[in-house]
DNA sequence: TTATCTGCAAAGCCTTTGCACTTAG
DNA sequence: CTAAGTGCAAAGGCTTTGCAGATAA
């Protein structure tokens, strides 16, 4: 980790009536570091190898402000738990899940994305955001199969 | 109602270990009647004012058998609860949401869908289903704003 | 000092499950 | 008769909230 991304975190925090803390911060450094898609469950759990006495309701907490932060994005895959990812450095992306495994995959579609745009406009909306999901099966459990 | 949709649920019945049942008829004549998007709350609501004994755990297992017949779909904007909207005689769409009043619309893009899958097919995956939904600001709340 | 943050535990929500009874086939 | 369906209430799983103490500015 470079340092860069605290930096965002501070600044986002200025003015925002939001101070620092070590803990936040912490939890900051661990997701960066973990895998990209974390429920926050299984975040709290890697924090807590670290800082035990850090608790779950901080781990959400600061979850939240990362995502008005612009460093982490929620993501839904259906199954009744959010998932967070960390956008720091990356492009946007949306996902396609296997039904049968559970594998999922980072896609990108330029195209799309300027078809939502118009779509969007085309009912008088401005787009602010989107998710797009994409359920199939796998190669690997289609040959398994 | 025109009956055909009772019809469906019926003959996704057969053979599938699946027996009528007055309950869950209703349930679907009530569903069908709706607004399109419902929580399972709110149509749990409008059954009981017909059926008043008809309890929550059994519209929640009525829409699961209605989502596995076709004639129903899941759809979660992210606020925690789960809608559901019927399928009979209905193209397939997409959603629209505005983040400031929650109005949505409904929207489609064969465009996007022959992408969609095209994205599938080049990770190796064979697409079953898809959610797409456009979050933005609608007209009325830009001018408002 | 004062508003924010934290940890804990409790509460909230939506959804599912266990159980005894009812009902379809 | 047998397996599926139902209603109720309780349990589950995830997330938020209340509160008193700790902490940043």
């Amino acid at each position: 980790m470079t340092g860069d991304e605290i930096g965002i975190l501070r600044s986002h925090q200025q003015g925002a009536g939001i101070r620092r803390s070590g803990p936040r911060e912490e939890i900051l450094r661990v997701f960066l570091k973990s895998e990209r898609h974390l429920s926050a469950a299984a975040l709290h759990a890697l924090v807590k190898k670290r800082r035990p006495h850090i608790g779950a309701a901080t781990v959400y907490r600061a979850l939240k402000v990362f995502c008005d932060a612009g460093l982490a994005r929620e993501v839904d895959f259906g199954d009744g738990t959010k998932r967070f990812e960390h956008q720091f450095g990356h492009e946007h992306h949306d996902h396609l899940v296997c039904l049968r495994c559970g594998a999922f995959e980072e896609i990108a579609s330029e195209d799309i994305e300027k078809r939502q745009e118009a779509l969007a406009k085309k009912h008088g909306y401005s787009l602010v955001a989107h998710t797009m999901i994409l359920y199939g099966v796998c190669g690997q459990c289609r040959g398994a199969k």
